[in-house]
Formats: structure tokens, sequence, C-alpha cells
DNA sequence: TTCAAATAATTGAACACTCATTTTATATTG
DNA sequence: CAATATAAAATGAGTGTTCAATTATTTGAA
């Protein structure tokens, strides 16, 4: 055959791991086959098995690479801003942004969430990302509340509280935002946020 | 054969839809099929085909089911209590108990999420639903607005809000609950939400 | 530099399974 | 008898996986 390009492992397992994700956006978690991708990325269904062994093991690094992603992104400090009120902003203003919210895909977000009722794997690596997340916040809230711009006594509930508005946010979008856009809400959800930490900037 | 038990559609095909919802708790919604639910049954497979012809309508038929239930549960009214104060109080512990958020089995209430993403028919019956829930919140506030009890001035936005925040109860109490009990964080819930719509019951 | 041997990448075909659905046949009830 | 309820069997498509065959790339020695 004449396009037949040979790549190794190195080059072919993230490729597949970026072809089942941008298959699963489409066909749904469950929808979606070795066939569909292998398809996708016009190769053969068992070139897929070859590198992963079995799908167990291909949705287990996918998972892997989503984390990752998903850490890596919310690795953004703003240690540049030295203020330490409009960093607190800041903060804010990314965790209720609509980028911040599409860091991974809602549909396939969703997925995950909805497996992880059903496979204690799966819900193990999406809460320790949630409380890796929370724990972020909860020093960060920390720091605030010594220098006064906030003022809580419960530091654990509120990162509990943000990390969930968060999540909100998103189902807000699916179910409840019609023609709304997205800002319109996060809005609503950052200010509530603000009246729990008592914050008085805004 | 010696147990075969003939039954007509009316008593056959809600016994089918509860064995559907049955099997979907343990096998999840797309994990869940034909075969599975007729063993479930002790009946034959071509027998559920028979009554609902495809598997889409049985799908619908028990959304439609399911969307009954729901807001049959949410049709209770405090009408009983004739102090405003108590009343709302009432609602709001009501609201963020851990019996309502249990009306529907979290896993498959996150399943219908995770399809409302690929099937369009799905989205729009959840978002009518929320919306739904959402209009009697909206209600709600405006008398107690009128009343004194509460104090915001969007409603429609502090109703968002609430709708939100039960919904963040479920997510919260799969990722981020670990050991503590639902009702720690449903308390910082409720008064975040009471944070919001400038209450002093409390 | 050349060329075969070794290694890795990729394909093809087959397996045993499950799926939803259709068609045909049998039992039960009114 | 006629209508309905149920079962049985078969269909065709799709699933993940295995194993052997084939093609491409790299390696090492002449």
């Amino acid at each position: 055959m004449a396009g037949r390009k040979n790549k190794n492992a190195d080059l072919r397992k993230p490729e597949i791991l970026e072809g089942y994700y941008t298959v699963m956006i489409k066909e749904g978690l469950e929808g979606t086959s070795i066939s569909k991708i292998a398809d996708h990325l016009g190769i053969h269904p068992s070139l897929i098995i070859h590198y992963f062994k079995s799908k167990e093991n291909l949705r287990l690094e996918l998972i892997e690479m989503m984390v990752d992603k998903f850490k890596s992104s919310h690795l953004i400090t703003f240690d540049h801003i030295t203020d330490d009120r409009t960093r607190f902003k800041a903060l804010m203003d990314m965790l209720f942004s609509y980028e911040w919210s599409r860091t991974v895909d809602p549909g396939v977000h969703y997925g995950f969430y909805y497996q992880s009722f059903r496979d204690e794997n799966i819900r193990r690596i999406c809460s320790d990302m949630f409380l890796w997340l929370r724990n972020y916040l909860y020093k960060e809230l920390m720091y605030y509340n010594r220098k006064g711009i906030i003022d809580v006594d419960d530091e654990q509930g509120a990162a509990d509280l943000i990390v969930t508005l968060m999540e909100g946010l998103e189902f807000h979008a699916q179910f409840l935002g019609e023609k709304q856009p997205f800002e319109v809400f996060a809005e609503t959800a950052k200010k509530a946020a603000l009246a729990v930490l008592h914050n008085n900037t805004v």
C-alpha cells in the first residue's frame, strides 16, 4: 500500500490516545470502539491492541493523560502579581472563566463521572483530581484569610464550595444556560463564592 | 412450560420499565441490554420488543416515567405551615436534604446527563425538568422576597444558583465526600444559598 | 557503501461473543 | 374462533482479542 507510514511507539501511542479522545467527543465514552478509533486514524484495529494490550489499558492511559492535562492547566500561578488583592481577583476570575471550564470537553468529562459510579478505579482517579484541586484552593484561601482579603472560619468548607460551584457551572451551561451566554451565570456563581468568602473587593 | 404466567400490556409494560431501571443501576445506561432486562425479569427478550417496538422507545418511556417521578416528588407543598419564616426554612431544609437528593439514583441520573451531550432529545427532557424546577423556585423566591424573608434583586439568578448548588451536592457526595457524611457539606451549601439570599434566620 | 539478517510496525483473517431486531411458531385467554 | 401473550430461532452487524502473515525500518558486518 502506498500511504502506509511506519511510526514507533513514542509517536503512535499518543496519536492513538488523541484519536480516542476525538472519537469519544462524538461517540461518547461507551460508544467508542477500537474499530472506530482505528477508522478515524486510518490504521488497523489490531494495531491499537498491539500497543495497549487491551481496551481497558487504553482507557486507563487516556484518563491519566487527561488528568495530567487538567493538573498542568491548573498550575498557572499568579506569582508575577505582587498585590494580594489583585492576585486574588485574578484567581477568582480564572476559576469562573469559560476557558477554564473547557479544559476538558464537558461531554467527555460527564462520561467519566457516569462511569465512576460503576468503576471504582475511575471514581478514585476523579476523586483524587478534585481533592488535589480543593487542596490547592484550601492553601490559597488560608493565605488570603491571613492577609485579610477574605474572612472565613471554615477554609475547608469554603474550598469545597468553590469547587462545587465551578462544577455547577458546567451543569448550568448544559441544562439551564439556554440562550444566555456562559459568562452571565458564571458571574452569579462567582459572586456567590465571594459572598461566602466575605470578600468586599467587588 | 409450568411457570408461564400470562399478563396483559397494562401489567407487563410497567414491569419491564421497572426492570429496566433496576438493571440500569447495576449495569449503567449503555451497559443495559434487552437481554439483561429479560434475564432479570425471567422473560424472553423478544417480548420486550413486542411491547415497546424498539429499544429507543423503551428508553424514552423510561425517561418519561422518571421525570414524572421527579416532578411528583417535588410537588410537596408546605401549605400547612402558616408562618412564612418557618415555611421558608422547611423549603430550604428539603432542597438540601439527603432524601431529596436521592429521588433518582445518582448513577442513573449522571447517565442521562452524559447521554444528553449526544442526544438532543434527552438534553431537552433534562433541561425542561430543571427549567421547571427553577421556575418553581423563582416563584417561591418572589413571594418570600415580597414578604421580606429574603432580600435579592435578581430572583432568576438566585433560583439558578439554588438549583446549581443542589446539583453540586450530588457531585460533591460522589467525589469530595470521602468519609464525611452527606449532611456536612449539605449544610455548607445551604448556608451559601442563604448567604446569597441575604436570609438572616440562621 | 552495500546487502542480508534482525527487529519493529502493521495488516489480515478468524474467533467467540453480544447486541437489537425480525420472523415464525406455540400457548393462553376472552 | 380470534386475539393476544409468549417463546424460539435465526439474522446481520458490531464487539474485543488472538495469531499468523506481511511490510517497513534499523542494524551490523563485509
